[in-house]
DNA sequence: CGAAAGGTTGAGTGCTGTCAACGTCCGTGG
DNA sequence: CCACGGACGTTGACAGCACTCAACCTTTCG
């Protein structure tokens, strides 16, 4: 008996603009999936079939080149909206980098329901600008920055969306698990995965950082960190 | 007497929803506002005052890192948007980059007036997913391309908007003259001014362009254009 | 005419990519 | 229990693309 009144993400989805009632009829209209990792849920240039709010887990956004070049244009968590509204393809593709839970809609039957919930608009509308932001700063660090200051503002950014994503102040904001192997973190700051290993190498013997084993990684001075993120060395 | 009824944009900026009545009251809120090339309207990290519609010209977005590296996150033209609503600060400079006219509005009473008429609201929500579709390509380009792909891409990009934003089929799609200057264009690919120019004179001597001057570019091999966007050689 | 701004070209360096070997972790099966 | 194999990660040597620095050319404008 999955229902929207018991959701995780209730209150931090688009969908805590609605009241009891409609919540009751956007019920009707969607429909609980699990993904494992690694599966996709929609690939770059189909056609834009569904959309989705995140109840847990974490997924990529990711685009190619023609000649298999990947890039990750973003990375989403429990409560994110994934998919493309209004559109006719989806710009990217959406792969679960952990297994994860998700409310999905299909497209017309969201975009249907969201024109005539002006509320629901509003906050995708204000989650849209977030997003946007978030992206046209990630711009700024694939044009200008060097590899240490990517991969220092990387795992800044990180620490903190985990912590905000976990909202239940699982207390030690220096310690994280990755949800990316070095690879996807490649993809994520535009770069091999060597240099990516590298940069990290370097971080832990600089005793900036600590990485008891592959995916986690625990912070021990901040300042230094950011320090590197902002104008490098 | 600067009305929206004989706006320029009328038909196309996120106004085109709004009824004569709604027009009016919009019209009370804002200002016709002219800018000089090089102006700048609104600063990065700096209180989000106001947004406006772009009635004529181009402007630049941009970030900046601590140190004065620039990278240009988005070039908007006649009939665009400007500005953060729904937000505390201007996540970017917007600078003119010719001579513009703007209509502006207070963020405060924009945001009052947008959230009062979803129409509107719709329009500038499928604008905001349009532009983020367009900053996540462009991520791609950052993160993945070499300079020759990047400037083909921006080339034809180019040539593609340009003849959007100058609605009236003004003709040749293949000739158009640049808004940036080869600083700029190398603010918005990622790369120095020499790298742009060398690029250019490669495609000139390639006879897939021809520059008879600074600012205006002529295609004149669109394939070979799109092959080295693509996969380069 | 001269100066300044913008653009081009050249020489050399350095950062990051490429290619390759090796190490580590972990699950599987003998 | 240990041997094996594969996925993932690290390290090293080297190369190449784009950056840096510098000189020079072109256009514009006072």
């Amino acid at each position: 008996m999955s229902s929207c009144e018991q959701c995780l993400v209730r209150n931090r989805a688009i969908c805590s603009s609605l009241n009891a009632e409609e919540l009751e009829v956007l019920n009707r209209i969607g429909r609980r999936q699990k993904i494992s990792r690694g599966q996709s849920l929609m690939w770059e240039g189909d056609e834009s079939l569904l959309v989705a709010n995140v109840i847990e887990g974490a997924l990529k956004l990711s685009t190619s080149t023609a000649d298999g070049r990947e890039q990750i244009v973003g990375v989403v968590y429990s409560s994110d909206f994934i998919g493309r509204p209004f559109g006719q393809t989806s710009p990217h593709t959406v792969t679960a980098l952990t297994d994860a839970k998700v409310c999905s809609f299909t497209r017309s039957a969201f975009d249907g329901f969201a024109r005539a919930h002006p509320e629901l608009e509003h906050k995708l509308l204000k989650r849209t600008l977030d997003e946007l932001d978030r992206a046209r700063d990630w711009m700024l660090l694939l044009g200008r920055k060097s590899a240490s200051e990517r991969v220092a503002t990387f795992l800044l950014d990180m620490s903190r969306r985990l912590a905000q994503s976990s909202c239940a102040g699982a207390g030690d904001l220096d310690r994280f698990e990755l949800p990316l192997d070095r690879q996807q973190i490649g993809d994520v700051l535009g770069l091999t995965i060597e240099t990516i290993s590298r940069q990290i190498t370097q971080l832990r013997t600089a005793g900036i950082i600590s990485t008891p084993d592959r995916r986690t990684v625990i912070i021990l001075d901040r300042t230094a960190m950011a320090e590197i993120a902002g104008a490098s060395v």
